[in-house]
DNA sequence: TTTTTTGTGAAATGTTCGTTTCAGTAAATT
DNA sequence: AATTTACTGAAACGAACATTTCACAAAAAA
């Protein structure tokens, strides 16, 4: 009987979530999402509550985009600081295609909301977490392997790479060099390399 | 003849940065400034143009601010090495004392600000520049004493630091564990130190 | 065709925003 | 005491904000 969703969702929140990420949640205004969307100032609400909860809503599926490029990097099945290596290309990839010059929308979000909304601070602790146990995971099994030093304990070695990973999203806001984006990977690498 | 000022200017900028650090430049509105500068709505504006004249300058307070850290490092004249690593032990101190977890107010702005408006890109850019520089005078210096390693060129080994620098930022907003943040920093120096 | 639900359009709500205005008070110089 | 300037207080400005409302159109199922 129901008349069936018309537009498509994900692509909605594909919108909503670019100019998030470009103005903050502050800097982006009701009437930017219906421009940005296409849809009714009525449809967004009814399709997605109120506009902390369409912000949430899109810093999830920019959580997903950002396991997406891991997999990606994963599934190569290289040893471990190859691994890591082609996490770092995919990220420079990104910076190279963000001529908008975005950044991180996490960091984004931790810079703007991170101290002023629970919801969105749990959400980035849990990302935190998240980010570190994958590059403890792949440090653990260079380890292993021998393509990793040994010397230290993966955590603060996975410490050491979140901090450079961070780090490279505020450097490729204001860098589009290949050349030197590639040289502070290689830095990176050799840190840990064995 | 003239009623001399009665507030103190600088005392008044460094609540009003305070503020705009915590806060952003969106999250703070003209009633946040009223109540934390204790000074009236007029007088603001009397004395320090409008909301984003006020921003800048204590952004450039901001700015003092850091200048003043390397500064310090610099005076105690050890060699390069050890004297980026004091920078990186400073900035420690000041994540300890950030209880708000402010982070860093320039990237802050970079984050939020950075993409929008023209005067505040040109301040950022022109920061990147100068944080460029002081890295690279010491890598430089340091390759000529022999406490950094020669095999690369300076720019290349401060764009390195640049971007490890930030991310400690970024880091010390989400990691208050001295033993973590001290291994970071070592990992760090380990890259470019001979 | 009738019913049910989804989406639309536009206007209105009430609040908060940055900024201005202005009459008045306070203090320093002449 | 007269003059000049610095600051205060409170009110007011229009604009922008997030959100709600509601009558209506569109489409699918009965």
């Amino acid at each position: 009987m129901p008349r069936t969703e018309v537009f498509d969702r994900e692509e909605v929140l594909e919108k909503a979530k670019n100019i998030f990420w470009f103005k903050g949640y502050n800097g982006t205004s009701m009437q930017d999402l219906v421009d940005a969307t296409g849809l009714n100032r009525s449809s967004i609400y009814n399709s997605f509550g109120n506009k902390m909860e369409l912000y949430l809503q899109t810093l999830k599926k920019y959580q997903g985009d950002i396991s997406d490029l891991f997999d990606k990097a994963n599934k190569q099945e290289r040893n471990a600081i190859e691994t890591i290596g082609l996490i770092f290309l995919y990220v420079l990839e990104d910076i190279l295609e963000d001529t908008e010059e975005k950044g991180c929308m996490l960091i984004n979000c931790r810079t703007e909301m991170g101290n002023h909304d629970n919801q969105l601070h749990e959400l980035l602790e849990a990302d935190q977490e998240r980010l570190l146990g994958i590059f403890q995971n792949l440090v653990s099994q260079g380890q292993a392997e021998g393509s990793i030093l040994t010397g230290e304990k993966s955590e603060l070695l996975a410490y050491y790479l979140v901090n450079a990973f961070q780090g490279f999203r505020i450097s490729g806001m204001n860098i589009k060099d290949t050349v030197i984006l590639k040289s502070i990977i290689q830095n990176i690498l050799k840190t840990i390399a064995r």
